[in-house]
DNA sequence: ACCTGAACACCGTTCAAGT
DNA sequence: ACCTGAACACCGTTCAAGT
């Protein structure tokens, strides 16, 4: 057929992405082929790898627009008292991962090699939190404070992934909700109590 | 060919499970195929098909594998005070994590169900965890200390998940360490804490 | 009864050939 | 220049046929 010019290669870039993302969406991440995304934009296998290099890199497209979703999510948060702040964040952060698990689950299958824009995407969700450590104890390290928020955040990830993968009924996410909110108050309590005696170096 | 009875039917199954575990381990989970394990062991593919169902069954096995092992090494951590031992479980666990990483990645890719007698054996890693938060606070419920548990070791999870994809050099895994034991004593801190000012319910 | 190996319906990726 | 589609080297799974 060879048809020429019907879309420029922005435009099947973007039908692509578009297509994957449903797919993804809709059936999950194992439903997501090269002939099928071809089949579904009316083009044949060989065009994708006119706008991708592979599979993988298209996968990645796919993650970084997952992790713009999830800041822009986390970004709408209102600020208000750190301790609160930071229990809002979690939730916002567990809420889009139940509703989007499809895409929240994919942004987390390891790749050989993550290149630099894509971890800058994945910093910038942290951000937020790291903001909030450092207003709950201005008289700590930057340094501290990001440790802080690192270690909170992936401990709020570890429930989700853990809870997420059984149980996603309305119920099952209630639960979720309470494991999340303790682990936050207990670490920020904890955190703040050992900042206050003193035991930090 | 044809070979009769060499190896019983509960042989081979062995040396599946032997020769899958050993792709595993030196390869990564993508390396583990049904024609490279037959090619291993001798065998043709419909041979794996004798004594697994399929793939997935073939996996969950080796998975079962690796939580037995977590849970022989966490069963060696000394009694201690119930703080430093739940530390110390944390630590050995981030340390099998690191030592075996591509068979401790593999065991939290999701399948499509989760029989009985598997959920029993991760259940059973936690077992360790839960008794400890008992003996911390006797004068709570089983479910609080069990919550308790579960969240604290997700959220070690999830350090070792978000950190051990990235850097697993020796300096990068004393950083991660850090990290784990700045989860656990938070949350250690902040949960009795909270326990002693009567903030639960 | 045990085991083979060809067959089936898939993958991702490449690239000579067509328009 | 853009796009096709056949070809290649793989997958997991099945099952008639051989010993």
């Amino acid at each position: 057929m060879a048809r020429r010019s019907e879309h420029s290669l922005e435009e099947i870039r973007t039908m692509v992405l578009n297509a994957a993302e449903a797919i993804v969406i809709n059936e999950g991440y194992s439903a997501l082929t090269v002939r099928r995304i071809a089949r579904e934009i009316g083009y044949t296998v060989g065009s994708i790898y006119m706008v991708f290099n592979n599979m993988a890199d298209l996968v990645m497209h796919i993650k970084a627009r997952t992790l713009d979703d999830i800041a822009v999510q986390l970004q709408q948060v209102q600020d208000c008292a750190p301790g609160q702040c930071i229990a809002e964040l979690a939730r916002i952060y567990l809420s889009y991962a139940s509703h989007n698990f499809n895409q929240w689950n994919m942004v987390f299958v390891q790749d050989a090699e993550i290149p630099e824009w894509y971890q800058e995407k994945v910093d910038h969700v942290f951000s937020r939190v790291e903001a909030q450590f450092a207003k709950l104890a201005p008289q700590c390290s930057a340094q501290q404070s990001k440790q802080a928020a690192r270690v909170l955040w992936s401990g709020v990830h570890g429930i989700c992934i853990l809870s997420l993968l059984g149980k996603r009924d309305v119920a099952g996410i209630k639960d979720v909700e309470n494991d999340i909110l303790l682990l936050v108050e207990c670490f920020i309590g904890g955190w703040v109590g050992s900042l206050l005696s003193g035991k930090e170096q």
